[in-house]
Order: C-alpha cells, then sequence, then structure tokens
DNA sequence: GGCAGCATATGATTGAAATCATATTCCAGC
DNA sequence: GCTGGAATATGATTTCAATCATATGCTGCC
C-alpha cells in the first residue's frame, strides 16, 4: 500500500517499476511525468552546478516519495540516479493535480505536507547543535532513534563514531540507559 | 499582502496582531487556533523533553508561517514565544480546512509546501557537507546568499567566521568573484 | 557630526569531531 | 555450521571549524 496521501489515488494513477542501480529516472530538463515512492533501494537527486559540480540536492530511502514539486512544474530541474537496485512507483502529474479537486485528498496531502515540513525543520535545528553529546540527545528526544544507530548518525550528519562516543557518555551521565548491546532509550 | 496560499483565503479568516518578547502565542497541550504568518520579529517554536531540556523546534523568520500543522490537529504540540517584538498575521484553522474544498487553494497549498520540503532537504544535504569551503560553496550554487554573509552562515549552520575564511578561500581559488567588500557571486 | 551597533574581515588558539584503525557481535545466505 | 557483510564499539591521531580577539567600514539616529 502507499503512503498517505498517495492511497487516495486510482489505481491508474500509478505504475510500478523495478530499477537497477545507474539507472536514471529522469534528467534536469526532462518534461515532467510525476513523482515517485521508493518502496526499497536508493535514489539521488542531483544537480549540476554552474561550474561543474555535482551537487546532491537529496537521497531518497525506502518508503519515502521524491520529486513530489514536479507535479507542479514543467520539467524537472535535477536529475534522479538510481545508487542501489529496488523497486518504485511512479505516480501521475495528472492524476494529482486532478485529485486536488477532492477535498479529502487536498487536506491528506496538506495534512502529510505540513507535518513533513515541520519534520524537517526540527531536523535542521537539531542538527546546528554543534556538540555531538547534545546532538545525539536532542536526535533521541526528537523520536530519530527507531532504527539502527548508523541511521541515527546519518540522519543527524554525525560519523557513527562520533555518535556511538556521544551515546556513551550520555549513558555514563545516566541520561539514556543502553539495556543492551546496541538498544538505547531515554531514561 | 500574505504569502501563497493565505493569501486566497477570505479576510475572514485572518487577524492580525503585534507581538512583544516574552510572549507567549501558544503553549503546548493548548487547543488549536490556526497557523501564523510572521511579518517582522522573530519567534521560537520549543518543547520540553521528558527530562525538562528545551528542546528548539523551529526559529520562525520574518516572512516565513509556522505551526502550520496545527490545522491539522486538536493541540498544539509545542510552545511559541516571542524573542523580538513584531508583528504577525494569525490565520483560522477552520478556514484553511474549508480552503482545501477549493481546489485553487489546495493546488497553491500544495505547491508550496512541496517546494519548502525541497528546500529544507536541499538544505539539510548542503549543511551535511563537512568542509566549511565546500558547504559555503554549495550555499552559493543552491543561491543561499541572497542577503548578508551573515544570514547564510546561519543557514549553513557555520559560524560567520569560518564562512568569511571560506569565502576567501573560494576567491582565491577563482571559484567565487567578490567584485567589492560584502559582495560574492559565482564566477 | 558623533556615536552605537552591525557587517565585514582576518589572525591565533583551542577543542571537538573526523578520520583511521581494530575488534567483536550479530545475522543472512550458502 | 560457515562465511561475508554490516552494526556495534572504542582507541589514537589529525584536521579543521569554533572560539577568542581585534580592527575597519558602513548606517541609522539622536
Amino acid at each position: 500500500m502507499l503512503p498517505e496521501p498517495y492511497d487516495l489515488l486510482p489505481t491508474t494513477a500509478r505504475q510500478s517499476q523495478t530499477i537497477a542501480a545507474g539507472d536514471v529516472l529522469f534528467r534536469q530538463g526532462a518534461r515532467t511525468l510525476g513523482l515517485y515512492v521508493l518502496k526499497t533501494g536508493r535514489v539521488h537527486l542531483e544537480r549540476v552546478g554552474p561550474n561543474g559540480e555535482r551537487l546532491i540536492i537529496h537521497r531518497a530511502t525506502s518508503g519515502t516519495s521524491f520529486a513530489e514539486a514536479s507535479v507542479f512544474s514543467e520539467r524537472y530541474h535535477c536529475d534522479a540516479i538510481v545508487m542501489d537496485a529496488g523497486e518504485l512507483v511512479r505516480i501521475d502529474k495528472s492524476a494529482v493535480l486532478a485529485a486536488f479537486a477532492n477535498p479529502d485528498f487536498a487536506r491528506a496531502y496538506g495534512r502529510q505536507a505540513a507535518q513533513q515540513v515541520q519534520a524537517h525543520r526540527q531536523i535542521v535545528e537539531i542538527i546546528g547543535i554543534r556538540r555531538a553529546e547534545d546532538r545525539v540527545m536532542a536526535g533521541i528526544v526528537a523520536g530519530l532513534l527507531d532504527g539502527t544507530v548508523v541511521d541515527l548518525a546519518a540522519r543527524l550528519q554525525l560519523t557513527h563514531e562520533a555518535t556511538y562516543r556521544a551515546l556513551r557518555a550520555l549513558v555514563e551521565a545516566g541520561r539514556v540507559n543502553n539495556p543492551s548491546r546496541g538498544t538505547y532509550r531515554l531514561t
């Protein structure tokens, strides 16, 4: 099943496809087809700077959508390149635009988008915390430690070494529990 | 005039108010009234962690909206505290929810939200760049240097000193032009 | 016109996270 | 049940941004 709000769209609006590493889903300047929901694998969105630098815009991970803004645009503004093989669903631009006439879809979209914006703002604030220990603590408080420590480290823009060290310091300070290897929770 | 998409709402949905430093716009747990558009001043959104830590969720700046997700929620999930005096507009939750029945509003909302999500993802990617020089370069390529260097530094989560040094290095490397004191642009 | 405050700018020192290295545990797949 | 790869974990070293310090230019305002 697709994540909200795209589960409300007719099945005709979706198109599943498998992707292999190196595949290019779209190129900067190409006509927009719609957005994507990544089931498995990894996809990078990249843009080439004026002097030829490759600038990563976004790294899409399993279970998330990307290129949502393409629904409102004529052309893609970046390249989408598959890093790891997997599966995705393409969702028709026209179907999404049409669905905005349905208030239920519109509200579901709005809710989802507003929550995502909020989550991103919080991430930016947390990443702005300089001390690794404080940053990891904030990340845990924000509920970012749902998967592995390696995942947490990536979300916090820290190396996993720094994250492990911060976790140990937090455990030693009694602010975090470490009931078993690899599991940490708030005291 | 209000930023998109709130300019499409009836004027009855808005309520202007002046705010003073220290004012509390809402508290965590309070019934939601709606979202806010900050005209001038500064507002912090904060949440108290389980162990009493104050965690800043977001720092709203002039011209931006905040608490958008409250439209879809019964209770505010954080505190909103005025840091610097200014003016804002409160926008009724019910008016926004009703407006989603208007496809024009819904699409404008969707477009705005999708673009904001995209911008935030890019910021997160850029902030993840370790070397100050590369980070500043990416920031410039992304068009983040529209105001002062101090503003750029804040957006990049760098100190302004590090940002100035990076800019000088980029100028010396011929990657950035510094036609006059305080102005930098891509070569 | 002078003063306060902020942006610009850069040098010296410090500190903390990145990097490099290494070991163990866990799990999936053969 | 073995093997390879990833997560967990921690130590040693290096690097580079933060911090502290200082100076100048610019702007608004009293």
